[in-house]
DNA sequence: CGAATTATTGAGAGCAATCAACTGATGTGG
DNA sequence: CCACATCAGTTGATTGCTCTCAATAATTCG
């Protein structure tokens, strides 16, 4: 089974890209700008394809009523969007962009058939699933074990190391409380009041990392 | 991309059978005998390889300390368990049989070789890998959303799904409430209180069915 | 038959969601 | 330029759910 590296900073598919692949990805041209703030798809539309995001930062989430969802994943320039609905009619969850972002559609059909010829494709997507179904798991364990302040501890620091750090050890992203709180299962008010202690210097210890609160919105991860 | 329909009532896969496949299953012949109680692998053993399930059950779940744990599926005869260790060098979860079962272990290093040589097979494990990933983030989001007693009917209407009802319409399987209580993610006592809700008469409306528990590990689903 | 384990039930504590009030910022019309 | 309205952000108080603990009852097992 050939996978090659290469020398695209990040890829698609985890970094176990495939040449080919990433060509028909170029061939395919259809690049798309997403604003901020708008859908790539939504839970319980007709599945049209995949996305591969160039630029900016999607949240991939799952409803429950209007006000109330829970977000499942974010996504970074150089992953999938939108490959749950692989196999489906519909799609289980929706990808909205939090920033402005580029990605490139492929339709479902072009890619099923990218797939029945190029198995070595079909053999790293089944790992990209494999991954993602061992971090779901995990974190069904956490919803249930852990308390709050915990599982937002969490999340700031799976976030900062998602997106990373900048050259003043900010997280290189822009989310609101609002996205926190979904990420981490809990409700916007409860990540507020947790931000406040930590502006007031109550120090939280999480896996040998400590996390401080500099301005609302911008997030300072200390590891300590 | 070959997909052909079997004779077997339930086979491996999801049905979706591919013979090479089940003869290789067949060939290898490590038939081994599970007690009840006893585990498949644990969480953090190296990973050997995968278990087909003949007869029996068996419960994957993880663990968060001795005592407390969660149970992220239940495997009937025909699953496979075992996978979520593929490409890793230890198991993310653990599997412990809950009665007298009869698996067929198959190595990772075979397994590995026939997926290189059957593309049919990995993308069908694909699909499994992509089913399961959407069943658990559903869970998630259930558990964020859903209180207690909810998740407990649920919990109870989904394992009859999946193991079916007898003639008495019980369902087909037993299981301990300690073993409901860590699968819709509370405590054993929670779970003993709701029951006997139940059985003093107070039906809970769940999804258009009721429930009706008759006696204690032995449970009636009453469609209504 | 007695000991040990498991089941049952009630009372209480604690945590986080909910609700509502307050604050400050921004915008709008006079 | 000010008075007022609006809205998001902030905070405290309250409620209620679920876990925890403990005490008693029942059952199993030697």
């Amino acid at each position: 089974m050939q996978t090659v590296t290469c020398d695209m900073d990040r890829c698609f598919l985890c970094r176990n890209c495939i040449p080919e692949w990433k060509q028909l990805i170029g061939l395919q041209k259809n690049t798309l700008n997403i604003r901020k703030g708008r859908p790539l798809f939504r839970e319980g539309e007709k599945v049209e394809g995949l996305f591969f995001l160039y630029s900016g930062t999607v949240k991939v989430h799952i409803l429950w009523t209007d006000e109330k969802e829970m977000i499942l994943r974010f996504a970074r320039p150089g992953d999938i969007v939108g490959y749950r609905g692989l196999g489906g009619d519909v799609y289980p969850v929706s990808a909205t962009a939090l920033e402005d972002s580029v990605v490139c559609f492929v339709s479902a059909e072009f890619f099923e058939a990218t797939l029945r010829t190029n198995p070595s494709l079909t053999y790293t997507l089944m790992h990209l699933y494999a991954g993602e179904l061992q971090k779901t798991e995990r974190r069904l364990r956490d919803l249930v074990h852990k308390e709050v302040k915990s599982r937002v501890a969490a999340a700031l620091l799976e976030i900062s190391d998602l997106f990373g750090l900048d050259k003043d050890r900010y997280i290189s992203v822009t989310l609101t409380r609002q996205d926190i709180a979904s990420y981490a299962g809990t409700r916007y008010e409860t990540v507020f009041k947790f931000f406040a202690e930590l502006e007031r210097g109550k120090v939280i210890s999480t896996e040998g990392k400590r996390i401080r609160i500099n301005k609302p919105e911008r997030l300072r991860v200390l590891v300590g």
